[in-house]
DNA sequence: GCAGTTTACCAAAACGTTTTAGTAAATTTA
DNA sequence: TAAATTTACTAAAACGTTTTGGTAAACTGC
């Protein structure tokens, strides 16, 4: 029981060898003899020798380890898509040696666990998911000039590094579709306004518009207040009851889900008097499938986001001058009630 | 830009003190003049001192980091019930003052990664979510001798700290309950067997209708095979199609809610022509209180108990000894076509 | 005014690595 | 064969803390 771990001086007082030797085999230098250096990768592997991380990183001032501050205002809400991108990051993570660090803050109090880490050394690296407009999280990391990125991003982007979907181009895309099919009458039930995904989402909307030249009432917008349960069905019910609408579009697959039973409710039947189209995010536990043919949606993958997010970030943190922007790919699935028109969807 | 941070050398120098002095009149020691305290704690905060973790964890063994390893098989799969645990966790953690290390792998790795934890000292305990029978993880940190404490539990349990619910009553009352309003044929709609809260819910079932000398074919269970997409809607349909029931006892209100529009599109219509019961796990994405009054449910709070995992297993790390077991209390919520029949509920 | 005690400080070792600046011995070069 | 180079090793410092085992100086009691 709780037997202390073998060190680098043991493996040196058996062989007897210097430590340096012993560092110096294992971390692969060349100037170690190879009949030695076979000597200590066998002792080392024999007895299970790993290095103490602790020790490695006073000397070398370096964690490998990436941190998440995660919002939790009110102990109230995980949002659901957090677990979709947290195995994209686990896996990014294990692929590249780093291990992620996971803590959680009211939004107020975030920027305390930042610095904390920063200056106590704890981490090399940071991530930053569902940022908001003018987000102090990137301003302070901004300054503290450790490695960061974002998850989404906003009007600083050329600054940093992050990982995003186009997030404009798609839902100016979905605006087209449902237009050139005859829908006159939209609702957009979108995330939390507070968040820059949502506004990039709007602003696709309106490019739409424009291009089209019509005016921008004719997709009024329903925010969800964040954190806000069965948004999705309550703002569907909304909708439904202010305007006289022939489509909807929404800001998730969750929402677009959770729609449904509101739409089904009134007597609208996606596909057959109703349009829907929606992002999908592609949840492990939300497969949207079923629903190709009836709703039209673009499928990107949160958890590939992930993967991507601390790829990057690692290879930040090796070369800190780097910086990484990454467009996610995204796929069109138009619904059977939905006529292309030429629309280019790649 | 990545100015080095401030040590306790410094403070020593500018304060003309010797770095112990510094250390202990930060650390609370008492042979430290209270002007001194004064000067060296004012001194700290001005310039933002924060002793260097990994300083700290080197000298004193201790890392203070609670790690958490996920199994993600196949890269598929990431438990909706999952991000709602670690909200917990993450909440205890910050109130205990320790961090997560959060890391994923196949459920064979798993082993490799509990294994170089312990040697490379990244960890002071560990949590083990979603135990299955004979679980390697529980064996190899039983014998590696190092704080671990696991969410759920199964024969060894009396070896080790765990968190759980009370499985075998909270199913036993619901089958009595459904059996007490006439339902002789019940179908159950339970989680992969691999998992010991499977079979525990199901010997819950079992105690009941031995207790009621009832045959076990009563209640027949259909498992879902982790991974699963929309396992409820499936094995619903399938439950439905194979047997004349008139009730339908779920795993997880995410199968309740999936199976019900299975249950619809048959014209069955839970609370009216058939009975449904389930556990609610209070996942924020899927509040059930909508279905107050139509299902039968005991809803207890995953959130609460992993905060109380993380808050034994720091009582663990600093009193090795300790061993806590804790059932996490649950609350009867039955429906309108259900009577009590005096069964005791609390 | 002196022994005993308390107060307020500090030097040095330790934690387990990596890295710097070497040095003998073996090998090559001319 | 002597000088230059290469090979294979090492002692010691450093990273930033905590902790151990002190010691002077200031108080206390009689």
């Amino acid at each position: 029981m709780n037997k202390r771990s073998i060190t680098i001086k043991d493996l040196a007082r058996e062989l007897d060898l210097s430590i340096t030797t012993i560092s110096r085999a294992l971390n692969g230098y060349s100037d170690v003899g190879e009949k030695t250096r076979k000597r200590v990768q066998d002792a080392a592997k024999s007895h299970g020798y790993r290095p103490n991380r602790n020790a490695q990183r006073l000397v070398t001032q370096r964690t490998q380890i990436i941190a998440w501050v995660q919002s939790d205002n009110d102990n109230k809400f995980v949002d659901p898509h957090f677990s979709e991108v947290m195995a994209g990051v686990l896996r990014g993570a294990r692929l590249g040696s780093y291990d992620i660090m996971l803590t959680s803050d009211t939004t107020e109090h975030q920027i305390d666990v930042y610095d904390r880490y920063v200056r106590d050394n704890s981490a090399d690296g940071f991530i930053i998911d569902l940022p908001r407009h003018n987000d102090p999280r990137i301003e302070f990391l901004l300054d503290s000039g450790k490695p960061f990125i974002v998850h989404s991003r906003d009007v600083r982007s050329d600054q940093y590094s992050w990982v995003d979907v186009d997030n404009p181009g798609n839902y100016s895309k979905l605006t087209q579709l449902l237009i050139a099919n005859g829908h006159k009458k939209i609702a957009f039930v979108n995330g939390d306004a507070r968040f820059t995904f949502a506004t990039a989402r709007r602003k696709g909307v309106d490019l739409a518009l424009e291009k089209l030249n019509l005016p921008k009432s004719s997709v009024k917008t329903y925010n969800a207040k964040h954190p806000m349960a069965n948004a999705g069905y309550q703002l569907t019910k909304r909708a439904l009851a202010e305007g006289d609408i022939s489509a909807i579009l929404y800001s998730s697959a969750l929402m677009a889900v959770e729609g449904q039973a509101a739409l089904l409710q009134a007597g609208r039947t996606p596909g057959e008097n109703i349009a829907v189209a929606t992002m999908d995010d592609m949840l492990n536990y939300l497969d949207l499938s079923p629903y190709e043919g009836i709703f039209t949606f673009v499928r990107s993958s949160l958890r590939d986001a992930g993967e991507q997010l601390v790829t990057s970030l690692i290879e930040q943190c090796a070369k800190p001058n780097v910086r990484r922007q990454t467009i996610v790919p995204s796929k069109f699935f138009v619904a059977d009630d939905i006529n292309t028109h030429g629309i280019d969807l790649s």
